[in-house]
DNA sequence: AGCACGCCGACT
DNA sequence: GTCGGCGTGCTC
């Protein structure tokens, strides 16, 4: 009998296994390793979770590896542990997760990608020795001269004395006539702020949980100096020699904080790291903090997945965003992700909002997580007066009450800046036929087809169809047709009219279409050279504007009585946001709301300024509803080119679900989605709900598994979303 | 997901 | 008579 060696390979295959292969040469040390497998007719790269004496399978069954490629360390095992929860968690296959969380070009067999230069090399002794006995012309001796002559060389100087130098370099490290040696990072921080009293008891709070893992949710409003907390302790981290990672909600903030951060310690090495960046510089940053070369990895959700092995704090700023969430594949939360990773290695983490997410706020209401409060701006000035404008007794002009028009006029005159809030980007959200009710519907969206008139163009803002806009009523041809209802094109040019002496500067993704518009807008901005902004919500984003006085927030009613009941916790976080953008100077803010609603709760805890007023009447209406948080969810979705396909295919995983289900857990009806259709696919859902975790999460693994087993036509497409945030 | 094999319609 | 439709089954 022949002893083998059988690996188990991760693959990035959509099935709940992993794949087992022999390989002669492998050991442990292989565990965590990247490896050439054949699969089917091709190959793939997959990742070796266990070497092990046998396997389940019958041996003539198994085909060996091509290859283990050593060329870079193994993963260790907490990231393979973190891997193996996050497939666990969200019921998907441990190879896709693995891929999700590899930059792309570690899933490839490409060559690794350069590593910042960081060694010096000097001649040694023994080099200066062996120095008159090379042939003159030689590489070697070329390279040992002007190391001589240098003192001290980096692999591109080296380079630059000749092309082939890095071919010649392993022999001359072997011979001992140069030495390596990487000049320690300084990771002396810059001078901070003066932290405000509440600000150190947050610092201090945080430093005593070094070292183990202690959850806190840093509440401060807008300009409290939430960051100044953050870079203290990553200062603290620094000096201990540990690893901060920071995660962000979204590229367009990084910048703005990546600068600040990178201000703040300018000898640290700093790894930033999003989508967007060229596949070879993420994974060079990746690997960079996987090898413990670099100290503060800062990015977007993804980034939760970084290897690091002298982490010691994690931070989540702006942890309610929604952007932290992903909406497709494996639809993890990079917040929960990382508290759960904290908890791994034994280090704290904060969760930083102005307006807590209402599962955060529950967890340290409920002293799971310890709260610390930043009640005041960190520059000493007043929060923005925030008051209601009653609109029910008002004929609006262009959507504007007269005291809004007033407001706006009067920092005209005094030189100061308005911002109006209407998340509703386009012209208008409509076009329509009064003869004969055609309305531009998006053919392939329970949708309508929004007015951009700036290009004459209907869009659809869900799939990105576009059309025409045609002069006549494509169904009866009568030549008016208008616009209906307003977005953020028509108030500018309503403003425009209104103002015209006014500098207006719109705001939205269509207007800041590219990065580079996106910051001109808002060096412009800045410099004051705006009087006016009109915009969407990513007004409301990390950006102060020292100018600006008046906020005015239209159309927010909508969201009072959406049917998701997430709704009003989303609309006070915007509007505490946007509101926050307000008198940040020496100039007092105002925030004005158009309503209908001037008594609703949710207004009265604004203008108090008051989370947790808002906070404690939402969490007893979830509870009483029986939502998240009281309660945890898992939504079945399935789309089809047929509703009925997609209804039939969820009705049958319902049956199955019900004899699978315990007393614990609640199976909802099937129902369509609110957009039903999206891109020619028509969408319904199915929710699992409990109030105990590890039942639903014990219920969620059956029943994936039986609903793998269900037959569907082959256009469908389902998958599982574990705490949804989409209803 | 790919990619095979496998049985029934309109084409050189 | 074949090229090809996508149904179903497998991948260590």
């Amino acid at each position: 009998m022949t002893s083998s060696i059988v690996v188990r390979v991760a693959l990035d295959v959509p099935l709940p296994r992993s794949f087992d292969y022999l390989a002669h040469d492998a050991n442990v040390e292989d565990v965590g390793r990247r490896v050439c497998v054949p699969f089917g007719r091709g190959e793939k790269i997959g990742i070796i979770l266990e070497v092990s004496a046998a396997s389940e399978l019958p041996p003539e069954k198994l085909k060996s590896v091509r290859a283990i490629l050593r060329d870079m360390p193994s993963f260790p095992p907490d990231w393979l542990a973190l891997a193996e929860f996050c497939s666990r968690y969200y019921q998907h296959p441990i190879g896709e997760v693995m891929a999700l969380a590899l930059p792309p070009t570690l899933r490839r067999r490409d060559a690794l990608p350069h590593m910042p230069d960081r060694e010096t090399f000097h001649i040694t002794g023994t080099g200066r020795a062996a120095l008159p006995q090379l042939k003159p012309r030689s590489i070697a001796a070329r390279l040992l001269a002007a190391l001589e002559l240098n003192g001290a060389m980096s692999r591109r100087e080296m380079r630059a004395v000749s092309a082939s130098a890095m071919r010649a370099l392993p022999e001359i490290l072997q011979n001992d006539w140069i030495v390596a040696t990487v000049a320690p990072p300084n990771l002396k921080a810059a001078a901070g702020h003066e932290l405000l009293e509440e600000q150190r008891q947050a610092v201090d709070g945080v430093k005593q949980a070094f070292g183990r893992f202690e959850p806190f949710l840093l509440h401060g409003v807008t300009g409290s100096g939430k960051t100044e907390v953050y870079l203290r302790l990553i200062e603290q981290v620094l000096e201990s020699d540990g690893q901060a990672l920071l995660l962000v909600p979204e590229i367009a903030l990084t910048p703005q904080l990546e600068a600040r951060v990178s201000n703040r310690f300018p000898g640290a090495r700093l790894v930033s790291l999003h989508s967007s960046l060229a596949d070879g510089v993420r994974a060079a940053g990746f690997l960079q903090a996987m090898c413990g070369e670099a100290d503060i990895v800062l990015g977007t959700r993804l980034s939760v997945f970084t290897p690091l092995p002298r982490l010691a704090l994690i931070v989540v700023d702006e942890e309610h965003d929604s952007s932290f969430k992903q909406q497709e594949g494996m639809r993890y939360s990079a917040r929960d992700v990382a508290v759960w990773r904290a908890k791994q290695r034994g280090v704290p983490i904060i969760l930083g909002s102005a307006t807590p997410s209402l599962e955060s706020w529950a967890a340290a209401q409920s002293g799971r997580y310890r709260l610390l409060t930043l009640s005041g701006r960190a520059v000493a000035e007043a929060l923005p007066e925030v008051r209601c404008v009653d609109v029910r007794r008002e004929k609006l002009q262009d959507g504007m009450s007269e005291h809004s028009l007033r407001a706006i006029a009067a920092r005209l005159e005094r030189g100061e800046q308005s911002l109006i809030f209407l998340n509703r980007r386009g012209y208008a959200p409509v076009l329509a036929c009064p003869a004969c009710g055609w309305v531009s519907r998006c053919p392939g969206c329970a949708a309508n087809m929004v007015v951009h008139l700036a290009d004459r163009r209907l869009r659809c803002h869900h799939c990105g169809r576009e059309e025409r806009i045609t002069a006549a009523c494509p169904a009866c041809g009568n030549q008016d047709i208008h616009p209906f209802g307003r977005g953020t094109q028509r108030l500018e040019e309503a403003l425009a009219a209104r103002f015209p002496q006014a500098r207006i500067v719109r705001v939205d993704r269509d207007s800041a279409k590219s990065q580079p518009r996106w910051h001109a807008m808002l060096d412009a901005i800045h410099k004051g050279e705006a009087d006016i902004l009109v915009g969407t919500q990513m007004l409301a984003k990390g950006h102060d504007f020292p100018q600006l006085t008046l906020v005015c927030a239209l159309n927010a009613d909508a969201a009072l009585f959406a049917a998701d009941f997430r709704a009003p916790e989303r609309l006070f976080s915007q509007l505490m946001q946007v509101g926050g953008r307000s008198g940040r100077a020496a100039l007092p803010g105002e925030v004005l709301i158009q309503t209908q609603y001037p008594d609703h709760p949710l207004y009265r805890a604004l203008a108090a300024h008051d989370y947790a007023v808002f906070a404690a009447a939402q969490l007893a209406e979830r509870e009483r509803a029986g939502f998240p948080p009281s309660t945890h969810q898992a939504m079945l979705r399935a789309e089809a080119p047929e509703l009925a396909q997609a209804l039939a295919f969820l009705k049958a995983a319902g049956e199955v679900g019900d004899t699978l289900r315990t007393a614990e857990i609640m199976l909802y009806d099937t129902v369509p989605m609110r957009l039903h259709r999206l891109a020619h696919l028509e969408r319904a859902q199915l929710l699992a709900e409990s109030r105990s975790r590890p039942a639903l999460q014990a219920f969620i693994a059956q029943w994936v598994a039986a609903v793998r087993g269900l037959k569907a036509p082959k256009a469908l497409r389902w998958h599982i979303d574990v705490d949804p945030l989409e209803f």
